[in-house]
DNA sequence: AACTGGGACAACCGCGATATA
DNA sequence: TTATATCGCGGTTGTCCCAGT
């Protein structure tokens, strides 16, 4: 049996609402609130309208204190930054910014910061087996696109070094506007504006909103990239590895290397904090793990801050121990903002007792040998 | 002036999560 | 425990407006 209709569909006026339908749901709910009961609540007013309609209305533009339009850089920034990190939460991103929803946001993503973000950059679909034709197309579009329209990637592109631009992937020169990468460790610089790039301030903020961002929504022992002991006296770092699609990821990758300088790694379900190990025989992927990873998708639209790399099997030679295989980040130059990260995170293993040197290999920075 | 395409925004739809009887 | 009702979210569609042809 399906679920009975919220409201008589054929009794109930659609599309856009008239100033007296306004004024009628504002005037109720200002008295008496919603009663904690949106389907009941047009029918106490006797407004012809769906209850989830009413609802809709009431937080998207009648609410008091809503903005509307004239999206500040400040705000632009958080939101992508926000995007980066949890993908399409509207509802979360909403919450940083006062006075806007969800479907404000969403659609000025939509319509204006994703096309702010990319450019002009129109990309075929993406060829995830040759990374080096997306980027000559990207190139090639870069080059078309230098028509003037200086407002194009002025977030992801702070300095004018073309050639750079070039080789590097997207993310911005200005580290301010550096979107946050989904890794739990604080990151190895300062942000003067809104402390938005700090993963603690995010996390914290994440589960002071509750749902699935309780404390128990991440398994404690991801709680971080941290090197610690674990019970039975294995020395572990964590890297949280996202895959699957940005809203529906469940899982990440934990890897773990223990006194042998072994490296494991393990799927872990966010939800159900259950391990499995998704290594096989002789270093490989599990079968399911290949296919999540070869099936992984990106937060829409941003597919391009996410070199062809970055998911990225491979076995690394060490000259005293066979690190079976990785999953890794291979921006490659150590001037990005990004191996400054890694470089921040190699440091605390060298407090461990793991060489910067092998830790930054692990990130696949040939030089660090 | 008429048509067309695209941008911007409001509203709807469907579904999962949660509450409640 | 189960079925049903409602909420809340994200994706999608509809509509209006404006600039270009």
């Amino acid at each position: 049996m399906g679920r009975a209709p919220c409201c008589d569909k054929a009794n109930v006026k659609k599309g856009p609402w008239s100033p007296e339908e306004d004024a009628k749901l504002k005037s109720y709910i200002e008295k008496h609130g919603t009663g904690g009961n949106w389907i009941a609540l047009p029918q106490k007013i006797g407004l012809k309208r769906c209850g989830k309609s009413c609802r809709l209305r009431w937080l998207n533009y009648l609410r008091p204190n809503l903005k509307h339009g004239g999206f500040s850089e400040e705000e632009d920034n958080i939101i992508c930054s926000l995007y980066v990190s949890i993908g399409s939460r509207w509802s979360v991103i909403a919450a940083q910014l006062p006075g806007r929803t969800d479907n404000d946001i969403k659609n000025y993503w939509n319509t204006r910061l994703k096309k702010k973000l990319l450019g002009k950059h129109r990309r075929e679909p993406r060829n995830r087996g040759n990374y080096n034709s997306v980027k000559q197309e990207i190139d090639v579009n870069r080059g078309s696109s230098n028509d003037g329209d200086s407002s194009s990637l002025s977030l992801l592109q702070e300095n004018g070094n073309t050639t750079q631009q070039q080789q590097q992937p997207c993310w911005p020169q200005n580290i301010n506007n550096m979107p946050v990468l989904p890794l739990q460790v604080p990151l190895p610089y300062t942000n003067q504006g809104p402390c938005f790039n700090d993963q603690d301030s995010i996390k914290k903020l994440l589960i002071k909103l509750g749902g699935r961002f309780s404390g128990d929504y991440y398994h404690p022992t991801l709680d971080g990239l941290n090197l610690e002991f674990s019970s039975d006296g294995q020395q572990i770092y964590q890297e949280q590895v996202h895959v699957g699609s940005s809203s529906a990821a469940a899982a990440c990758i934990s890897s773990t290397i223990n006194n042998n300088n072994e490296v494991q790694f393990a799927q872990t379900d966010q939800y159900s904090g259950v391990h499995n190990l998704v290594q096989g025989q002789g270093g490989n992927f599990t079968p399911s793990f290949e296919e999540m990873v070869s099936s992984s998708n990106y937060p829409d639209g941003l597919e391009f801050l996410y070199n062809e790399d970055m998911i990225d099997h491979r076995i690394i030679e060490s000259p005293t121990t066979t690190v079976t295989a990785t999953i890794t980040t291979n921006w490659g130059e150590t001037s990005t903002p990004l191996y400054h990260h890694h470089n921040s995170i190699a440091s605390n293993y060298q407090s461990q007792g793991v060489t910067q040197e092998c830790a930054l290999q692990y990130f696949s920075y040939p030089g660090a040998q």
